[in-house]
DNA sequence: GGAATAGTGTCTATAAGACAGTATGCA
DNA sequence: TGCATACTGTCTTATAGACACTATTCC
């Protein structure tokens, strides 16, 4: 095969029976109402493990890159393969290679993304034909013990997400079209864990000219909340070297 | 060999023949006094493509990823074998892997650096024996055409430079250990690309508590500047998932 | 003494946070 | 009518930027 070499310098060679396998991670958001709290919830789907290693245990739904397939494009197809989702944001989290995170080599590009809360949306298949649960929804705050460096890989994006929420507008990708300040506001109280003003939210917000309000308005609790809709001329946020940056 | 799945729904399958191959690539970024001009200006390495594709195009320090080797230890690696320099410090930047970037099929794990201008270690090494002028300092702002992406992954490089700049200490990176005030001004004035007030600029950092004021001075043209040092104490920055976080 | 650089003081504009107060629907 | 939620107004405080001013050294 023909030689790709990055730098002119001598390198170490790959051998075909000594490979580094690359693998592509996505780890998913959305929210979720509980009934025992008053605030949504974050939560994640897991996919448990039918093989080794760590078989039985949880992970991040993921497979691995083919050969035609670029990086954002694997993300996407392995997420619907193993869950059936599709995000309404994607962008790359981190490319994670310890050699001592899986028996054999792998290289994993792990992504995150956020999930509308549309009923159908968040309906999770199961591609295991004979194993009836092996998609599932879990509290993103107290997970169990995950498999290979899955634990420190969601502690990793949950940090990103807390991050990203103060300084892009990511929370949209947790919402539907329309929706009300309040609701968007327990999205950011979700996410970064405290109670926000509500005056100040709104002031700020209002300001930021992100938001076009509409003239419907969302009833059944007190007064009626108008509803916005995000204006789609702003940015929604910088994901990646590949979109264009003031 | 073991097969090591990532997700257990049916994926595709890696040949031997037919692979992903893993490059660990790196843009170091140095300053350099310019003496037509009065700021210093951004500078980074390149190597000289000695083989096909886009021979004899410049293009990033980098290599092959070992198969008993983690990322960051490949960028260090590479590095020193390309060009000889050890940064203070680096970073992962971005995975690419388009299936356009190159002919056959390579992910590149780019990492990004910042190199202290101490004389001795910006002294640029030349491994390729019988070719003497493989490796070259560039001026970061005018760049050539560059081999594969590595124009956009330079570009890139920069925004986040100058992005963390603004919230982070990485200006640290590019300073000796002792160093003025107008030293670090001019560090942030040569990233951003633009002038700074000097008085501003004081009281900003020194009111972060990141700077420790020694009893030295820097002597030479007119008032003497106090020398300070950065503390250690504070967090430099945020350089990944595997560092700890407040 | 004059030029140049180091360092200080102060005013203004902006934004964030706290919180009182008004508006409007539902029970 | 009372309560809960939507929405508005205002005060305080922190911070960034502009810029005048003082201090110290070199020539």
């Amino acid at each position: 095969m023909t030689r790709t070499t990055i730098a002119p310098a001598e390198t170490a060679e790959n051998t075909a029976d000594d490979v580094t396998r690359v693998a592509v991670s996505t780890v998913i958001f959305s929210l979720r109402h509980d009934p025992d709290r008053d605030a949504p919830t974050l939560v994640l789907p897991l996919v448990r493990r039918t093989r080794d290693p760590y078989e039985g245990l949880w992970a991040l739904p993921g497979g691995w890159l083919d050969i035609a397939e670029s990086l954002d494009a694997a993300a996407s197809r392995t997420l619907a393969e193993t869950t059936g989702l599709a995000p309404s944001y994607l962008e790359q989290l981190y490319a994670f290679g310890a050699t001592d995170r899986s028996p054999t080599r792998v290289v994993s590009i792990v992504y995150w993304a956020l999930l509308r809360p549309d009923a159908a949306s968040t309906q999770l298949i199961d591609r295991t034909k004979d194993a009836p649960e092996n998609v599932a929804w879990f509290d993103a705050a107290s997970l169990p013990r995950l498999a290979f460096d899955h634990n420190e890989i969601v502690d990793y994006a949950l940090w990103r997400l807390r991050n990203k929420v103060g300084y892009s507008r990511i929370a949209h990708g947790l919402l539907a079209d329309e929706f009300t300040l309040a609701e968007l506001r327990e999205v950011y109280e979700s996410i970064l864990g405290r109670r926000l003003d509500p005056a100040n939210f709104r002031r700020q917000v209002e300001n930021s000219g992100t938001l076009l309000p509409t003239d419907r308005f969302r009833t059944g609790s007190h007064r009626p909340a108008r509803l916005y809709r995000y204006n789609q001329d702003v940015e929604l946020t910088d994901r990646g070297p590949l979109e264009i940056r003031h």
